[in-house]
DNA sequence: GCACTAGAATGACGAATCGTCAAAAACTGG
DNA sequence: CCAGTTTTTGACGATTCGTCATTCTAGTGC
């Protein structure tokens, strides 16, 4: 077998697998939307897709596993917003926000995604799950660790934030990482159901991540600098773009 | 018809029903322990209990209203552990600990009913549930979210704490909520997963309290008064105490 | 005791959904 | 065009859900 040759088809065989994957969980989405996670059936996504049931099998091995697919598709989005909210300048405590506001972005701009998220982590999806996808998604768990952890370490290193005893960067990053994903995926359900129906969801997860910041000293403190202006400034900037560079042409 | 006579064997009825009701809870909660999620099926259930289908079907319109009842069941679970927390003594901010240490102790020590609540947040779930039992859990989250908002006035009123600017009884309680919903619902999968492997849980739960509350600036703040201790004299108080006083005779 | 009735329990059954697999089709290199 | 390989197909079996005509039970009047 000649190594150019013989696998130039192969890759190309792969490509277009993975296209329809995607063309698959872009589907898989519509009909979320569209009829709920109740509306959602295997025949129903064979049916309206362009393959076969079998062929569908052969991307994913169960339908949990299907949602478990639609999971890392809403990291790798979350994962595009994050590194898009990072380009945005301004000094190590505007970042750290700029991760909570591309996280509530996505949580608002993509309900439809956080909500697989937030299935995919139940117990009855990550039982029939296939190994090799929840994998990839502690791949991609880890990439967007690496950027929060990243973030503090500047952070140190620029004098805006010092360590003090029990503090470890991994706690850092996971303490907000429980905030920003206990905030978002409390807010809808409960103001829906009237616990907390006053309440703005902007202002809160702002209150929120300032509280943490101050208790961690980060500086500049919320009393020295106006998140709140922040906060609509990096919004305005992120609306304006046109959300992603791995936009669909769509 | 006397109104004496002639209900008491209705509320005999009632009650008999609730029994089963509580019953049969049990029963899928130890076929979930044993299991898994993927292991819970009605003909299962109707098989290990002693009543048939169509009586369990009287109970639970369908095996996702099962789940929100798990999570009804979770929830009041989580009450009498707070209003346990509660009985500690100590000063505001020790009491607030108290609640949250008391939500780690729950997920903990109830790992199956702690995903059963996050399972019935599920869309999925709550889409094919009955709007009754739905409602029933709404109350219960309303008497938990009372609780924390009862504490934080009190803590205003001792002078422990002050609003300031943005700050309002609600969205600290809700900030709190998600701080600890977030942390004991991400720190086992995602510590399972290697993500941060290194992380103890019980001192970074206490640290995001910590910075939260430091940031609030509720006094005592964590420079001042050494937390670890105080959760640790709570934890050996709750952890003699027989778990709650509903406790089954089992 | 006995007939009667309202309401609950039963479990066999139909319906819906999942997942498989032998056969067909498409594609490969020669 | 052919033999070999991979992929697709969709009918089918298996599982699980949820229902409903029937049976049973507990209370009531006589």
């Amino acid at each position: 077998m000649s190594a150019t040759t013989a696998d130039e088809p192969l890759q190309k065989r792969q490509q277009a697998k993975l296209q329809r994957e995607q063309q698959l969980l872009l589907l898989a989405q519509q009909i979320l939307q569209q009829d709920g996670f109740a509306g959602l059936t295997m025949d129903r996504l064979t049916a309206l897709s362009s393959v076969s049931k079998g062929t569908i099998y052969n991307h994913f091995c169960s339908k949990e596993d299907l949602f478990t697919a639609l999971s890392v598709d809403s990291l790798q989005r979350q994962l595009q917003l994050f590194q898009q909210a990072l380009q945005i300048p301004g000094h190590s405590r505007e970042q750290a926000l700029a991760l909570h506001l591309a996280y509530y972005r996505f949580s608002t701009t993509e309900p439809t995604l956080f909500l697989c998220l937030l299935t995919a982590t139940t117990p009855g999806v990550v039982e029939k799950s296939s190994p090799e996808r929840l994998a990839l998604r502690q791949q991609l768990e880890f990439q967007l660790a690496a950027l929060c952890q990243q973030l503090i370490t500047q952070a140190i290193a620029l004098g805006d934030l010092q360590l003090r005893a029990g503090q470890t960067i991994d706690a850092l990053a996971f303490v907000q990482w429980a905030q920003a994903f206990g905030g978002n995926a409390l807010f809808k359900p409960t103001q829906q159901l009237g616990l907390f129906s006053q309440l703005q969801a902007q202002p809160t997860m702002l209150l929120g991540v300032n509280l943490l910041l101050d208790g961690l000293n980060w500086r500049p403190l919320s009393s020295e600098w106006d998140y709140q202006a922040s906060w609509q400034r990096m919004m305005a900037i992120l609306a304006t773009q046109q959300l992603g560079a791995a936009g669909q042409s769509n």
